[in-house]
RNA sequence: GGUGCGAUGGCGAAGUGGUAACGCUGCGGCCUGCAAAGCCGCCAUUCGUCGGUUCAAAUCCGACUCGCACCUCCA
């Protein structure tokens, strides 16, 4: 098998995976800090980084995948005054809610979630280490790392110190040695939360947190970083600054960053009014097709959210599902006991094998989601056509092909299996049905799968006397409804939509 | 000002030297009572502009024009 190259930030190329540990990879991506809802801009790292881990298992490795929750921070502290709550209550709440996101979006958990509230003797025992090795310096309560200490700073967003200088304007710390110096620990001000400290008291900076965790969890040294774009700068700068200055070794082997999101073509932004919860999405597309939108762009590059995207995406999925919908409505129960029973011909297994290796090959390549999805559509293309031929016994091919589609999808974390039509009661539904059927001269039933089936019957007896005005009557009340109907030579089958 | 990224058909989006994937939309055909779904076929001689390198460039180099991001604890 071909090895996975990546794109790193690092070397501005990309490279060949090679993890330190044959078979094993230790991964971090920085999390969330928990102040809100998640926004539609973190949705995208979740379910890249998500994928990227499916993917490296699906390949075989042993996958060791840490995101951290900053639930120590200004903007909680700020948020929960202003609703009159403890920081950590607010913190603990929004985590609870970002995990009923995470798992809408199919995203798996973390081998572990480590929370800067769970880690202040590692974070404090690591600014020790630092001041201790004379890479930083404390100032009445407040600790500094000193960038100037470090010779490499400003390797990963490829900025020297002069450049920073022109960009540091505002507010520079007198007491600072240098502008570029930022805070490894914050002295707490009266009425802030804090936590006891060799300084005093006081709360972690904001980029101690995950080189603390980061060492706990992966070690010294460890395979992939990732997070947003924004994050190479000053973020994960200095996060290499910290752990790279306290252990003299590289802190990640590949870093790793995901592109922006827009909306409307404009960034998101509270003053223009188009920031967007994940929640205002959800509400008006199902999970699955923004991690469908998600990933059908590569993860480097820009992607800008709109409702025509989202419909599109929604109806390219449904093709993908459809696909093995018709498959294994083929199959049926006859077609099952012939595919298990049938040997799968050496044409059809070489055009299954080349699939599996395209989408293989795409992934490969620097996680390449929006050829890897392509690939599925070939894929669900094929298969198609091997179950709409009418003389096709190729039954154990179009299982195997429907199997094969919905494993390489679910790499994806894309479920292709059909939610059981109707399986869940809708009263609405369920009383317009029934309004329906009285109208058409039948019998009420109970249960959605009882009225389909009277109405349909009802709906065949009239095609067959030719009663189009009735049959047609019944096919677009329903679809005033919701259901779809297609006649097939199977009969007609239903369908929401 | 500094640093970096991008510009591909109606829309979205792959493609980094060998002659433009894929999805949505649109058009024609098959199928259907009509549809729907599906299948088959068609829809960029062209990849922001202008030069250059090469037998060959959307792909490499240079200039330019637009657009975007970071430098300000927003992923």
């Amino acid at each position: 098998m071909s090895e996975i190259n990546v794109y790193n930030t690092l070397s501005a190329q990309k490279e060949p995976l090679i993890p330190k540990e044959p078979g094993k990879i230790g991964m971090y991506c920085c999390g969330p800090t928990t102040y809100n809802f998640i926004h539609l801009g973190n949705a995208r790292p979740l379910v890249v980084f998500d994928t990227i881990r499916r993917y490296l298992a699906y390949r075989g490795y042993k996958v060791t995948y840490i995101q951290n929750f900053t639930d120590v921070d200004d903007k909680i502290i700020n948020r929960a005054k202003e609703e009159g709550q403890a920081p950590q209550a607010l913190a603990n709440h929004y985590i609870e809610e970002y995990f009923k996101d995470a798992d809408a979006l199919n995203v798996c958990r973390a081998t572990v979630h480590p929370t800067v509230s769970g880690h202040m003797t590692e974070i404090i025992e690591f600014v020790k280490a630092l001041i201790d090795k004379g890479m930083a310096y404390e100032i009445d309560g407040d600790v500094y790392y000193a960038v100037s200490k470090f010779k490499e700073y400003g390797k990963l967003s490829k900025r020297n110190r002069e450049d920073l200088l022109d960009g540091a304007r505002v507010g520079v710390d007198e007491r600072k040695k240098e502008a570029a110096d930022f805070a490894l620990w914050k002295k707490a001000k009266p009425g802030e939360p804090f936590w006891e400290s060799p300084w005093g008291q006081g709360r972690p900076g904001w980029h101690i947190e995950c080189s603390a965790m980061s060492h706990k969890y992966l070690g010294e040294s460890f395979d992939i970083h990732g997070g947003g774009f924004d994050l190479i700068f000053p973020h994960h700068e200095n996060e290499i600054a910290q752990s790279e200055g306290r252990f003299d070794r590289p802190m990640a082997k590949y870093w790793m960053h995901n592109g922006f999101i827009t909306v409307n073509q404009e960034k998101m932004s509270k003053s223009l009014g188009n920031f967007f919860m994940l929640r205002d999405i959800l509400a008006k597309f199902p999970a699955e097709v923004i991690r469908f939108y998600l990933l059908s762009v590569h993860y480097r590059s820009p992607l800008d959210f709109d409702d025509q995207k989202l419909e599109a995406a929604a109806k390219g999925l449904d093709r993908l599902k459809t696909a093995v919908r018709l498959a294994k409505e083929r199959l049926g129960r006859q077609g099952s006991e012939a595919a298990a029973s049938t040997e799968i011909g050496q044409p059809f297994m070489e055009e299954l094998a080349k699939t599996k290796k395209q989408f293989e090959d795409a992934m490969d390549d620097d996680f390449n989601t929006a050829l890897a999805i392509a690939v599925l559509f070939d894929a669900a293309r094929l298969l198609n056509s091997w179950v709409s031929d009418p003389a096709s016994v190729a039954f154990a091919a179009i299982a195997a092909g429907a199997v094969q589609l919905e494993e390489l999808a679910e790499v994806l974390g894309l479920g292709l299996a059909e939610d059981i039509a109707g399986a869940e009661e809708d009263p609405a539904l369920s009383q317009a049905l029934k309004g329906l059927l009285l109208d058409l001269g039948g019998h009420e039933a109970a249960g959605i799968e009882t009225l389909m089936e009277q109405l349909l019957e009802l709906r065949e007896s009239a095609r067959k006397s030719k009663d189009f005005a009735t049959s047609d009557r019944i096919r677009d009340g329903l679809k005033g409804l919701g259901i779809l109907i297609e006649d097939t030579a199977q009969g007609p089958r239903w369908r929401r939509g």
